[in-house]
DNA sequence: TACAATGTCATTCATTAGATGACATGAGAT
DNA sequence: ATCTCATGTCATCTAATGAATGACATTGTA
């Protein structure tokens, strides 16, 4: 089983849209938008990963797209988690107690 | 295999810190917080499940324990899903698109 | 050319994790 | 009984951030 590199930064739920989705239902911005109950504005600065995606859009593209929200969700968990990792004192000196 | 009742609230993940690990540990909350490198009222309001679990916290529980933080943050992400899903109203009129 | 979609920016608002300080209570140890 | 420490709780403050709205420039297409 390949796992991933943890090195490389994990992929955006943002890039799926703008890449995968946004492409499938040929659909503007503005009408995907407006069918997920959001301003163009979220769509937006979500395709170019400017925002994480919250609980509440991973329901809304659940809904919408009959995807499951766990798997938006851990896309951005597993970001939000590299992103910490790279600041090593981030996590000050937090250290493993002995088992 | 079992599956969740999708009616049942999702355990917080607060609540295996205050069961499970807080007893296992023998510590006390002042100082597990303080090698987590929290203030104690953070880890008081966790396992009294007034806040949510936060990637940063899940990551610094991971670092500690040992445990996996994606684990974690799937607990806390199952709760959020749910408490959107009590109120019909929060997702407005998100209506699946026809495939 | 005219219009629609998009990128972008500024502003504003609400929420929320987190810190700090204070105070009351309660349980153990002396 | 008293002292001490852990804990619950509350108030206050701050920083971050998702989200909305409005405006403007650009681009591509009908």
């Amino acid at each position: 089983m390949s796992q991933r590199d943890p090195r490389r930064r994990p992929t955006h739920p943002g890039s799926i849209l703008r890449e995968d989705v946004l492409p499938a239902l040929a659909m503007t911005q503005i009408e995907f938008a407006r069918r997920l109950g959001v301003s163009r504005l979220t769509v937006s600065d979500l395709i170019h990963e400017k925002r994480a995606l919250t609980p509440e859009m991973a329901a809304r593209l659940g809904k919408l797209l009959g995807t499951s929200p766990e798997s938006w969700l851990a896309m951005q968990a597993a970001l939000d988690l590299w992103e910490i990792n790279q600041d090593p004192d981030r996590l000050g000196g937090v250290r493993r107690l002995r088992a």
